[in-house]
DNA sequence: GTCCATGCAAATGATTTGCAGTATC
DNA sequence: GATACTGCAAATCATTTGCATGGAC
């Protein structure tokens, strides 16, 4: 499913919420760096160069909408700022599972797609009788720039 | 390696530091917690009981130290707090890996001992050349007791 | 006695909120 | 025209920091 402006509008309506250039130039931002991770500021910055008199409030009030509507991801990379991406596709429940490598040495982040962790979860399942259904995976290392080596 | 008063008190004189009542207090409530994750304000709460004058920037720089000298770890439950637990044996560089299962009905956080990412991380290797060290994972589904069931 | 450590109060800084004006539908 | 949305400024709140006093060695 592609969202394009109008699926935007049609979401937004379906939730008696009203259609905004800056919620729309907030959305367009996030859609337009997919994998990149953004500050809230750093959105901020990106929507001001279109719309000069857009406000800092009017962008984390956005930010939140749009999590509800499941349109956007967050991370916290626990350096004091969290961070936004455009959710994967979410056509049915099965997300695209991706984690995140963060390189200790150019504080790089990429991004890694997998579903190794099924059988993690099935373990946890037979073990402790949790059922798994979400997860957040940090993997801290040496990035294949900076020289990573298997121990 | 049992980390006693005594073995606190060498670790800390070996890096020019000095053995105070509050250090020894924050460390040991961290020691007979176990498994508990314990915000700075809950350590400082339990402290206060045994040595009323405590300041909380007491608690939040002897907290850094305590990191800074790897006897105590850090989890981010993304609730504001960010939590504290004493490390896990740190006698040889392999730390005993755990992560976190996070009820989303009753919010309580069971550790999970395991060493399946290995695979994973081999993997991520193989395909990115990224070497991995160190993770955080954090696992969200519904405990046994809440009704957990797999799919 | 020399520094390091402490307690207090004030500062910090990302995020949230109150409110009066503005835009959408 | 009603109501939801916005921008601004002020509030929030965990954590940090400056500074004068106190304690460890």
């Amino acid at each position: 499913m592609v969202f394009t402006k109008e699926v935007f509008e049609k979401t937004l309506k379906a939730n008696g919420m009203k259609l905004t250039n800056q919620r729309l130039l907030v959305y367009q931002v996030l859609s337009s760096c997919p994998g990149k991770h953004l500050t809230a500021e750093e959105i901020y910055e990106c929507v001001k160069a279109d719309y000069p008199d857009i406000g800092l409030a009017t962008v984390y009030r956005t930010i939140q909408l749009l999590l509800e509507l499941n349109l956007i991801d967050w991370v916290n990379f626990d350096d004091g700022f969290i961070r936004y991406e455009i959710g994967s596709d979410l056509s049915n429940d099965q997300k695209h599972h991706h984690h995140h490598l963060i390189c200790q040495k150019c504080q790089k982040v990429l991004s890694f797609e997998d579903d190794l962790l099924d059988e993690l979860e099935k373990n946890i399942y037979q073990k402790t009788g949790f059922s798994v259904v979400n997860h957040k995976v940090k993997l801290y290392g040496i990035c294949k720039e900076c020289g990573g080596k298997l121990n």
